[in-house]
DNA sequence: GCGGACTAGTTGCGTGTGCAATGATTATGT
DNA sequence: ACATAATCATTGCACACGCAACTAGTCCGC
């Protein structure tokens, strides 16, 4: 057992440190907006995506990358969200190709409901997850370094 | 815009960077993992989980803690890479109601195998995703505290 | 002991996802 | 100018997942 075993191991248990937490918040982030909002986190996010574009809309591809999904889950998604009016689908003159989403004031009525609630269940994981000793030191680091970031 | 808002941003922008790490991480370990021993990311866990078992006996509860999954979820998962001989089922003698599951030699094997790919790839990500600026703390920070814990 | 609450694991069912193939539009090379 | 390649989004298909209902086994109170 060397040094560059010992690596391996470091690495391995990060990662998995890192999926608990990333289980743990989604789960709870899921089951928080699905109940006051019918939203699912993938939802949310694009609803969160589009209303950060404020004013500006947002090609599918940019939405697929936000939300780390594949094309085809993101055309559906995006029809889900649109059958329930909370977004439009617009496609763009300078190329044909390519289609733009634009929040409804329905779907930035929902966000503005949704986005208590989500900060409200995100505030309470992560206190929950920086109790923890095998996740604390991960989720100070999330909230430390974006300290830094946002300041 | 107080301080308030600052702290529910910053949080939103944590998570949003955990789960764009863990997103990238996923999908690299998804590809490596599958091309070469035809195994998912889950399945490895699983794999992973028992071999670090050494001889010892897993419940299935402690299957979907460690994975993340729902029961029926891991109902699923263990029927599957049962099917494959890579791991058998065992029923307990002293609870009936339980049910362990343990790596065949041939589950071993393979687990021998899919390790060091499953490094490579974590290897390769990791350093990858440290030089994007926005994700690097949180790699940094998933390296440096388990060196701390590992030691 | 015996009936009811509880726990462990499994199945039916609906749904969201990725991959590969397709249609539609734009860019490129000669 | 025209054919070929590349890009954006969408659909067919198979599959893994969660939830709720179910079966089997254990624990508890009387």
């Amino acid at each position: 057992m060397g040094i560059a075993d010992d690596a391996v191991e470091i690495r391995a248990r990060g990662w998995r440190t890192l999926a608990a937490l990333h289980a743990l918040i989604e789960a709870e982030l899921e089951r928080a907006l699905a109940e006051s909002v019918q939203l699912s986190v993938v939802e949310y996010t694009v609803l969160d995506a589009l209303s950060r574009q404020d004013g500006w809309h947002m090609r599918m591809q940019q939405l697929a990358r936000a939300t780390a999904l594949s094309p085809s889950a993101t055309t559906r998604l995006v029809t889900r969200l649109e059958d329930r009016g909370l977004l439009t689908r617009i496609l763009c003159a300078d190329d044909r190709r390519g289609i733009y989403t634009e929040l409804t004031p329905s779907g930035r009525e929902l966000f503005e409901r949704a986005h208590p609630i989500h900060d409200e269940a995100l505030a309470r994981v992560l206190a929950e997850a920086g109790g923890r000793p095998e996740l604390a030191p991960v989720v100070h680091a999330l909230q430390g370094s974006q300290v830094l970031a946002g300041a």
